[in-house]
DNA sequence: TGGTATTAGTTGAAAATGTAACTATCAAGG
DNA sequence: CCTTGATAGTTACATTTTCAACTAATACCA
């Protein structure tokens, strides 16, 4: 077996991943200025609604001060705004401005248009497999 | 069309890479006291043989000067040697010490093992598919 | 030959990340 | 209550990464 240097599943993943997101970081950074967490955490924000800090961290394997820098970042640019929770004051729950989901809005679509590109060349089910078996690689490793 | 987190393929790709680079690292990094490139490096020389800076960069997606530290550590370690070519003193050829590469045979040796691991959950023609795609994506991005 | 543009590789400063320690709040048990 | 231990989130510091400027050598071309 020729063990070549695109036969490391962790190399090639990590290439295709950087190549991939390359393509998609103009919408974010010079249109809005923000940085990839920053994206990321809009992102969960937009789509799953209302979250606190550390719900960010879990579903979306985010290191809690990169999320922390992230919301800060946000709130700056006033996309987001924190409200402590009454009943434990521990938590902040963090919603988007209405300037914040325009942002979504436009960069979801965006998202969903590149997700389109990056998945052209492939068929439904091929495509299929290919999220099915990334999401078990990020589940099992 | 539901479109989630694990949805955005350029995300996915990032936190499936992260995840399976976790496990490798303690092999390089604990035992060799190796940083990732680095251990990049290193597998470029053992699988090519020598090869300069420039030549690892376009072969592996590396910055310039990620490499050129990558090397003054690998240097420092004892695990390579440089010679200025004689017919243009521009480059360097890189070539792995006896220590070096002897690091480098029990880093492949382990990196198969963890690659067949992390691909056992996929029949053949699935991890086939998997590669194909992979590097697809990889260079059309 | 001489001047300008490229290319290989290094270095320094700024930005980003990771790690660990920190504050503030709450929970549980005596 | 009061102590101990956990949890959410921030901050400080060290390590990496990125970006731009730099040196040294070569190529191109008038």
């Amino acid at each position: 077996m020729n063990f070549d240097i695109d036969d490391f599943l962790p190399y090639l993943l990590n290439r295709a991943a950087e190549k991939s997101s390359l393509g998609f970081q103009q919408e974010y950074k010079s249109k809005y200025g923000m940085l990839v967490t920053e994206w990321r955490v809009l992102f969960h924000l937009g789509h799953y609604g209302d979250m606190t800090a550390i719900d960010i961290c879990k579903k979306g394997d985010l290191h809690k001060t990169k999320v922390s820098r992230a919301v800060t970042g946000l709130q700056k640019k006033r996309f987001l705004e924190r409200e402590t929770m009454r009943d434990d004051k521990r938590f902040e729950v963090l919603s988007l401005t209405s300037k914040g989901r325009l942002v979504f809005e436009d960069l979801i679509s965006k998202a969903r248009d590149y997700n389109a590109t990056l998945t052209a060349p492939f068929t439904q089910s091929e495509t299929d497999f290919l999220f099915k078996a990334l999401r078990r690689i990020k589940q099992n490793s």
